[in-house]
Order: C-alpha cells, then sequence, then structure tokens
DNA sequence: TCTCCATTTACGGTTTCCCGTAAATATCTG
DNA sequence: CAGATATTTACGGGAAACCGTAAATGGAGA
C-alpha cells in the first residue's frame, strides 16, 4: 500500500475523515500530510521532491474557501495541473462533492487523473476502495457519480458568452452590452451579434427565453 | 459533559469527524449513536425514551441525500420538528454546509434550535465549542456564519410568485402564465397582475430585468 | 489585386414585455 | 344596502427583445 499520501481539504470535518480511512488501510498518519490551503499542497510535494522523499498520491477537493490567508492557487483543479507539473508520476484522487459525472470526465481527459470520488452517503467505503484501486495503477471513476443524460453535453460558453450573460446579470439591455462589448474590444460586438447568438444557445439548449439561460448557467456553475 | 449523543448525518466522511469531536470531548463511542436517515434518528429517539435513557443532545445535518431508502422525513429542519414534539428538552444542534445567517436564524426562531455551526475551515473546533456551550445551557450561533447585509432582508416570496417564477423558467410566455394561474385557481390570475408583480419584486429588489430575478431565486435556493 | 467565402452588421417587421391609467370588480364599513 | 376603499383587470402606447434577410466587411487564396 502507499506509504506518503498528502490530503488537500479546507474543512477538517472532512479532512480528519480522510485520516481515518487511510489508517483504515493502515497507512501511517502523519500531521504534515493533511493540509488545508492549496498553496501548502503544492509547498509540501516540491519540499518531499527535493528530500528525496516523494509523495505517492494526493487526495485534493475541487473547491477551497477562501479566508483571510491569500492563495495563489485557488481551487483544486489548478493545483492538480501545478502538481503534475511537478511530479507527473504523482497519483491524484479528486475527493469532492461535486458529483456530476461529465466534471468528472472532463479532469481525467484534461488533468491524467487517477481517481474520482464524490462525497456521498458511501464516500467512506468508495474512498477506500479507490485508493485500493489506484494502488493497483488503475483508474478509479466512482459509480456514485450522477450520469444525467442532459449532464453529458456541457454546453461549452465562450469567454465572450459568459461576458454578454454577465452584462445581463448586471442588468443591462442589449444595446448597452453591444456599447460594452465594443469598449471592451470583445468581437464581434454589434447587437445584431449578440440577438443571433443568445438565440442560437437557446436553440441548442432548447430553451423559450434568457431566464432559463440564466437558470443553466447557475445550475451549472457557470457564473 | 453530554453522555448520549445522537448523530445524524448522511456522508460517513462528516459522520467520522463528529464522532471524532464528540471522543475528544470525552463522549463515549457508540455505533448507535451515528445515524445515516431522518427516520433511524426519530426512532432511536424513541426508543431511548422508552427505555428510558434519554439523548442529550442531537447533532444533524440539515439536507440529506436521497437514495434507495425512502424516508418518511427528508431534511433536518422536519427532523428536528418532530424531535422537538417527542422530546422537548432535546438538545438539537445543527452542523450543515449552509452557512448564510439568515438561514440559521430562521431556524432558531421556528425551531428553538440550541445550536448551529457551518461546515468550513474550521469546523471542528466551532463544533467542539458548540457543544461546550450548549452543555452549559446556552445558545450557539457560530461566528463563521456569512453575514451578508442583503441577506438578513431575504425577500419572502408567495406561493404565487414561485409559481410564476417556475413557469417563467419552463419557457412560458407571461399570457400563458396568466392562463396556468387561472386554470390552477391561483388569484390575481389576470396578465397585467402578473406584469405588476414582476414590475414591484424587481422594484423591491433593484433589478432590471427577470434575468436577475432567477438569478437572485437560484442564489438563495428559492427554486 | 480580385474573387470567393465566411463573418459581422444594418435594417425592418413582429412579438413580447413594460408601465401607466382607467374601468371593473371585490371588500369593507356604517 | 349605499358608499368608500382596495384589489384586480382591461387597455393602449412605447421600449426591448426577437428574427429573418440583405448589405457590408474582412480574410484567404489564386
Amino acid at each position: 500500500m502507499f506509504q506518503k499520501v498528502l490530503i488537500a481539504e479546507d474543512f477538517p470535518s472532512v479532512n480528519y475523515s480522510v485520516q481515518r480511512t487511510l489508517e483504515e488501510l493502515g497507512i501511517a498518519h502523519n500531521i504534515k500530510n493533511h493540509v488545508y490551503y492549496c498553496d501548502h499542497a503544492l509547498a509540501r510535494i516540491q519540499k518531499a521532491l527535493n528530500e528525496n522523499e516523494p509523495y505517492e498520491l494526493l487526495i485534493t477537493d475541487l473547491s477551497f474557501d477562501d479566508d483571510a490567508t491569500p492563495q495563489e492557487i485557488k481551487d483544486g483543479a489548478t493545483l492538480i495541473k501545478a502538481v503534475k507539473a511537478l511530479q507527473p508520476d504523482l497519483k491524484v484522487l479528486v475527493f469532492s462533492i461535486e458529483n456530476r459525472f461529465a466534471v468528472a470526465q472532463k479532469l481525467f481527459n484534461e488533468l491524467r487523473l487517477d481517481g474520482y470520488v464524490p462525497k456521498g452517503r458511501s464516500d467512506a467505503r468508495d474512498l477506500q476502495l479507490a485508493i485500493e484501486t489506484i494502488y493497483e495503477n488503475k483508474k478509479h471513476l466512482s459509480g456514485n457519480l450522477k450520469k444525467v443524460p442532459s449532464d453529458d453535453i456541457v454546453y461549452d460558453f465562450t469567454t465572450r458568452d459568459i461576458a454578454i450573460i454577465t452584462q445581463i446579470l448586471a442588468g443591462a439591455t442589449q444595446k448597452e452590452i453591444a456599447e460594452y462589448l465594443e469598449k471592451n474590444n470583445i468581437t464581434p460586438s454589434g447587437l445584431s451579434s449578440i440577438e443571433k447568438r443568445l438565440k442560437a444557445i437557446k436553440d441548442d439548449l432548447n430553451f423559450n427565453n434568457n431566464q432559463q439561460l440564466i437558470a443553466y448557467c447557475k445550475d451549472y456553475n457557470i457564473i
């Protein structure tokens, strides 16, 4: 079994139980292996590398609450990217409240993830199984992930789309949004282009009005 | 310190660490005192009462994931209401991911809650402090709750408002919503009344358009 | 440079929404 | 029951959004 495992998780209430799961797998407990910030996680991995005692596995959350301590890296995905650049062979297991299949799948594809376990009703067992699977050099995508059909096609909004939607939520009219885009050199900026883009998105997602689009964006944490 | 404490929490990853916190406070560990469903919690409290060994404290989550096991009681607030009816002197501490001050305050007022701790960066310590405070017969409202100014005035939508907004999100036009209200005997149902109501809400909340209203509802879990 | 193609903008008609006012209906009060 | 008040609806003008088409613009390649 793994000997050196790092946990990056901002909530002590979760961090503790991951520790417990590791102990049940016979992985020795060490206070230094539990960090509450992404920056600390990266620093510890770097340090371990320097000391020629690299970590074998990183278990990380995806979202980290902001607090008084300003951080360079503010979320798990960015952390994983940085970590993989530093130590490509390090196994990475995500343990997150996010339980949409598509989100996990995206991380597997983009970040060469080794495992994904959503927090949930059987997360302790799930986590244990994932660690064992990864130890055997296999990937582990938890079966407890929500595989909603519509979820597999997460609409990909461009940064311009996001800008438009953000302006809508700021209370701007479409004419004002056109002026805003022009001012910020976001092209195309014409009023007509905005109308067309919104229509195209709504057509794709089978929506009748913009309110539905806003709800969709909120549901999928796009804004 | 308390001797008999019941934990109602659906995620093992959180349940474990609450157990640990209790142990650190010298409260004896017993597998029967950790339940994963609201119905089980109520049953255990009833049983303890019958055996003349009542619980002293209930630590409960607010939201419980649905799964294959159908439940009578599906959320913490309902559980607390039922529990207080059964054993009015039982202390209740809520431990939830929800960290809005207004939500906690509402529970204090309506359910005679004894403590509220949001999951977060210092939740373990926070939880410990809360239990100690409650043991001294005092109320504990965690200082880590988000006290957003706008949060204190959560706009109170009527069931008719919710119906209108739901119809908007179903893609209905205002004319169609009027027909819908009429069909469902929700008064007033006139098109004009819908226009006026939406305008009134937007005026109150300083919004320019309905999209902002939808975003607001999503942010505050109104729909 | 010219042509072709794709993208963007301009324009006009239509629908929906917005918003004030007036009429109609309901509710309350003596 | 009459009169006063409040609520709801009807109506109409105007603004914003919607939507198709045509004109303009901008590159890429010959």
